[in-house]
DNA sequence: GGGACTTGTCAACGGGTGTTGACAAATTGG
DNA sequence: CCAATTTGTCAACACCCGTTGACAAGTCCC
């Protein structure tokens, strides 16, 4: 292994810490850099600037292995996020996702990538065109109900167990998949 | 009516669409000011800062005045999100609590006034402390759709009729009321 | 071992930010 | 009508940002 690949590698990883904890454009150059312990300048050397490593640390938080393993993607994300044991390392694409979704920067960016990486290979695995509204609720379901829980910090859904917080999504999700549309 | 608070109006509008759009740390003061056809520093002399804005900001925003008159919260928020003729401007609090909510400079702020203005007195109407699962589970609902058809426009939910979108919300939101807790 | 290439360091740059204070213009009140 | 207060204008400030280029240190291969 390239020594110049263990700096890229620091870099994505604190990338990928930072831009899950804050948007795009609250978080600098310099920071992820002092967390990675390398100098600025290398983030345009190895990236070509700070929407490159952006584009980069998209990358690997929508390579979901699971995904690729071929089982049921709605049950890999209700195993992922509903889990009493679900960890902050689960949460870290959806907050990811909740904090960037509106920046103007990026947000085509990772749009798109959400797009081809995660929702069409879902659509195309739960049976065409026909399953986008429940995908859509269901997506709507935990990307509310995460941000209720860790951003807004409501009452009845941020100073509860776990178990309890996963009870209530799968009241939700369920309920996303059930639906049917006019017919 | 003093010529000061017509700027303070022009201000606090251009404020609100700005906040209403992009981040806190995404919107700047020369861009509001310039919106509102003001001179920047009166930013500062008539509200103190940028912070202060966005606090006044948040007063109008929070103060709804269907609350005020007694009827049914979570019936006015139904009706106000679920409508088909539901506009922009009634998208825009969803959106700058989307927006906004992660902030780490005027998040506390956000909570905090959301609680006291919205969901505290929502709660008391709504019978107490028990109803605040479902409160925050149709809070979640809301939100995660709105994200899902206006930020991340995903298939299923953003390409529907204003119809078929508030179809699924109520269906979303029939769910979260009917929620009931491990008893 | 020495030349070629890779990797890291550092300082500087232009640009945008929020905030401040001095000063001019306008408005108000006696 | 003039003085006092309010309101608006402007330039400057210190700060942080992403990016660049020159240069040193380190590494590899012939």
């Amino acid at each position: 292994m390239k020594k110049s690949d263990i700096t890229r590698e620091k870099l994505l990883s604190a990338a990928t810490n930072s831009f899950c904890a804050q948007s795009y454009s609250n978080v600098s150059l310099r920071m992820i850099a002092k967390q990675a312990g390398v100098d600025v300048a290398l983030v345009s050397r190895y990236f070509g600037g700070k929407r490159g490593l952006f584009e980069a640390m998209l990358e690997v938080a929508f390579d979901w292995p699971e995904m690729a393993a071929g089982g049921d993607p709605v049950a890999v994300a209700i195993a992922k996020y509903t889990k009493p044991d679900a960890t902050d390392a689960h949460m870290s694409v959806i907050r990811m996702i909740i904090v960037n979704g509106a920046d103007p920067e990026v947000g085509d960016l990772l749009r798109a990538r959400l797009r081809t990486m995660l929702i069409d290979p879902m659509l195309d695995r739960m049976g065409g065109p026909a399953a986008a509204p429940n995908l859509a609720m269901f997506i709507a379901a935990t990307l509310g109900a995460a941000m209720v829980r860790h951003t807004l910090r409501l009452p009845g859904m941020a100073d509860v167990s776990a178990e309890e917080y996963g009870a209530q999504l799968r009241h939700m999700i369920d309920a996303a998949l059930a639906y049917e549309g006019k017919q």
